[in-house]
DNA sequence: CTGAAAGCGCTTACAG
DNA sequence: CTGAAAGCGCTTACAG
């Protein structure tokens, strides 16, 4: 069975399909179309149950109504209520999202983008793991539009929205040294040139310093992103028994929770034998034993916005570019040893 | 600038667009195309950088190489782990996939459908919450491939990949049942009519009956989706200060969190004073306090299998409908009180 | 071995 | 107030 098209309609009514599409693209009015046509077009349209085609209209107009998102990983948390916010917005406004895991491989990235350029999406929004300016160049320059988040490129004017990522992880190692804590260690994740790392080491060195602490980079592990587990039990050894650092802040969920799972293999106990707290909140941290101490993003008001910047930009493609950077917040629990006595609170 | 089309290189080259075509589309040796000219055309195109419009190609093929993905949830873990997976093997297939949350409302999910089906996507996998047969023979009559996850509807012939529901609650409930405790509630979540959830609970009843006790309704309470937390804090007391249960066992990762949250703030203790089990194993319940005992379902398998079939239906219209029912796991944790002894063992 | 022509289902500039 | 015609970029049946 044939779906009903623009022409079937007009056959049926004896009208032209010009005066169909017009009426059903809301002309009607403007274009002076009788009001008795136009409702019984609309009848029709009703009755059938007609619905454009969106291949020819797209073939036509040159744009799909779908936009792309690329993340690392959808199904990590952290951007998979961004992907559901960033849909929910999208669906509201007539857009579809075609989403794609990258899996923070600039090769794997590169060919989604064409991917999704070559099917014609009107905008793509990504947390890009691209280092080379190049490649986020030859995005710009390929014209389409896209919204960065999380992560931006360094010298290359786009859109992003991002968290305050330094200041997170400022406030967050202020907050251990004013628990007395001073040898503090800090694992990041590679790729190294993520700005999220970036920005929050520097948080964290000039936390340190601030507060007259020198910074050792002896104790900053850097944890390759496609062998956390691996790595993990080696870093925490040499920092927990060589270093004897006191507390440990590790820059993202994963490696957090990879380092919850080290540690009580190794039997050492948190906070009593070493204190952590995490950037990027997950609901995990509050179940866990103990609870995690961690600075948590706006997740979904990122979603929301990089939807609206992008939609502005897909609708006056001069519009300029907006840089927006949400405020992160801090939620300490036990992990940091702060309070023992919160031992079993749970926060609502 | 505008992109490179078949006809800019058919022009370049002085041949006809239909050779450019069948070159692209790999046809040039069964249409007998002289293989210097194919070599030609190739070289162009990759010079060029010329890809097929995929709205031109749609339009007049039929297809759009991309399929609907319609789950409850996005940001739940049990659905973004499946969606990876279904991504991960659509992209190499060939495939896009674009994503909708019908938040366990029919309504919304009729309406995702229509969306999807107007797209022109090839094929739909779908968690569906309908419950109304014609509902689904409605998509069904639609004509268009669909696969069914993690739930299906009863009477509807359609092609699903399911976990075994009710042998992972009977085995459940015969553990909790050889640990010696024999008042045994049950959490489980509306839509009621869900097909997990009613299997579930026949798995339930069945291992009380077979092993000498009573199914009694007042232990089995129904929450809603939409209003979890507002209702577990009644259901809890009254399953535990008024019925005096010995075990809970939530039939969702979404009761269970609700329901240890809750359960903290009641400053009820798991399991001393109630013992506690899951379905649908998540990451969270291996770091909570207490980690937690669950069901585990294969997540990437049904994903990976889900696209399989739909593949298999997208080429073959009439194909057979494929039914599998995947196994589950049993996870021996704390929350069951099995055995105090691990509490700081972490499985690998 | 290769090409001219039709057509997928729309929208829009133009004409009346 | 309404319609005929062109064209978006492909593919395919047909012709030679």
């Amino acid at each position: 069975m044939k779906r009903t098209s623009l022409k079937d309609i007009a056959k049926l009514l004896g009208v032209s399909p010009t005066l169909v599409s017009m009426v059903i693209n809301h002309l009607g009015d403007e274009k002076g179309i009788n009001s008795e046509t136009q409702k019984k077009v609309w009848d029709l349209v009703k009755k059938l149950n007609y619905k454009p085609n969106y291949a020819a209209r797209s073939l036509r107009l040159g744009n799909s109504k779908i936009i792309g998102l690329i993340i690392a990983d959808i199904s990590n948390i952290f951007y998979s209520v961004i992907a559901k916010s960033i849909e929910d917005n999208a669906s509201e406004n007539g857009y579809s999202v075609i989403f794609m895991s990258s899996e923070e491989n600039p090769k794997k990235e590169e060919e989604m983008i064409k991917v999704l350029i070559d099917r014609g999406v009107d905008g793509l929004i990504l947390s890009t793991c691209f280092s080379d300016r190049d490649q986020i160049r030859k995005l710009r320059d390929s014209n389409i539009p896209f919204v960065l988040i999380d992560r931006y490129v360094p010298g290359v004017k786009a859109s992003y929205v991002l968290a305050e990522n330094y200041q997170g992880a400022f406030d967050m190692t202020r907050h251990l040294l004013s628990l007395g804590y001073t040898k503090i260690a800090l694992l990041h994740v590679t790729p190294s040139h993520l700005t999220t790392m970036k920005h929050r080491i520097l948080g964290y060195q000039h936390a340190l310093r601030k507060n007259g602490h020198p910074v050792k980079n002896k104790l900053i592990k850097e944890i390759p992103y496609d062998n956390i587990r691996k790595n993990m039990e080696t870093a925490l050894k040499d920092l927990i028994l060589t270093e004897k650092v006191q507390s440990i802040f590790f820059l993202n969920n994963k490696l957090t929770i990879a380092g919850l799972e080290t540690l009580k293999r190794l039997n050492i106990r948190v906070p009593q034998d070493v204190s952590i707290v995490s950037f990027d909140d997950i609901e995990l941290f509050r179940f866990s034993y103990p609870t995690i101490t961690s600075v948590s993003q706006p997740k979904e008001e990122i979603g929301k916005l990089a939807f609206e910047i992008l939609l502005n930009q897909i609708n006056d493609r001069n519009a300029d570019k907006q840089q927006v950077t949400l405020p992160v917040k801090l939620n300490i629990r036990e992990s940091c040893g702060s309070s023992m006595l919160n031992l079993f609170r749970v926060e609502d």
